[in-house]
DNA sequence: ATCGAACCGAACTTATCGGTACAGTTTCAC
DNA sequence: GTGAAACTGTACCGATAAGTTCGGTTCGAT
């Protein structure tokens, strides 16, 4: 009879201080945002896809844009601590720079890497800032990832940069190891690259990387 | 009074076969097209750019989807002509090289560079021919130019490459060349690297390439 | 038990957009 | 000058999808 107002829950604790059903629907909104994209989503598909009605979508999210927003950001914050989580022991400089290279194309090349990349490319005009969030969360932290295990390298011996920085030399590593596979595959969605490829490449840039900058001991 | 169907203009012979208003109409869709994007664009904003009636368009292409595939073919064959005329002069390996990087990355990051590269990353699903289309009209053709290139410095003595293949090399020095570039510009729309810019990173590049697989003489 | 917040479900509104229909105008070959 | 082809302009259709409304249901706290 009377008029209820669809408010979310704000008293019950769960994870990241959304309401259960605020992540439910998160989670159902990057399941088809990363396979539709923006436009080729809609709220219905989500609404589906999260097992809830469409008043619940809006009574946690003003619209499809900030909707689409979180997912973006939230994915974006995912890779950087995916990203941050790499190990490496330093010593072996080729091998670290393999290892460190693999982990970074494992991202890249992983489905929702590749779809992340995608949408944020496709939609940074119409959400200039996504742009930013997304460089900031896998590119950068991964070229500064490098450049400390350069610089460690330096320190110890191990490579000899010439006039470079060891950020900018970070910069040439990161981009050479990203660049071929990741065109490839958003060009080829259907060909994604097999851990064996995957590999080889990473050997013949770390290869040519040793060749420039590493010290025969 | 009677009904006429708009059919297109066989006989007149202008420019690549097409009627003179198909060209126009085409032209207009690549504008529209590279600006928004396939989903953003609107039949009617080509129209209205191309100063066509509705009626006009639907003469010449059959739908949106199949203009929007001319449009990217047309400009997948402008780009890969554009990279077959990069010139070089085969000698100085190291200047050619960097010659080679900087037009490369010309293209790469000139406005209609990047629009073609966003909207076949953006809708590659719907279209899956058009990825293969693109990356056979920029990244192949110039990964070829440098392949030819080093094989040509390495029968002349100027490099070597140890185990790697002169078509490996080449798809590690363009990918290094055009990757750190083109992801930053692709993801900030807004702030397009300048000549100096493009030249330093060429350097970088060109340096890294040189003082691995470079022979001092 | 009852009050109210959270939610369901489904109809509804509103707007956009691809594509069609069609009546009238220009152009040009014969 | 006549007739067919190419084109204009506008109204229209149908589909789709974002977002709203609202009556009814569930469930936990007091």
């Amino acid at each position: 009879m009377t008029k209820l107002i669809v408010t979310p829950n704000r008293h019950v604790g769960v994870e990241k201080g959304l309401g259960a059903k605020a992540n439910t629907v998160l989670q159902a909104a990057r399941t088809i945002f990363l396979t539709y994209g923006f436009a080729g989503a809609t709220t219905d598909m989500i609404q589906r896809e999260a097992g809830v009605s469409k008043s619940t979508v809006y009574a946690h999210f003003t619209n499809k844009e900030t909707l689409f927003s979180e997912v973006v950001k939230a994915e974006c914050l995912s890779t950087s601590n995916h990203i941050r989580s790499i190990q490496f022991i330093p010593g072996k400089i080729k091998e670290t720079l393999h290892e460190v290279a693999d982990a970074y194309l494992q991202i890249v090349l992983s489905k929702s890497g590749a779809s992340l990349a995608r949408i944020v490319i496709a939609e940074v005009e119409r959400f200039p800032r996504l742009g930013k969030t997304f460089y900031e969360a896998g590119p950068k932290p991964c070229i500064l990832l490098v450049a400390q295990l350069l610089s460690l390298a330096h320190d110890a011996g191990d490579i000899e940069l010439g006039t470079l920085t060891p950020e900018e030399a970070a910069r040439v590593f990161v981009g050479a190891v990203r660049s071929e596979p990741q065109l490839h595959y958003l060009t080829h969605p259907n060909e994604k690259p097999t851990k064996v490829q995957r590999e080889q490449w990473s050997g013949l840039v770390v290869e040519t990387f040793i060749r420039a900058y590493g010290k025969a001991d």
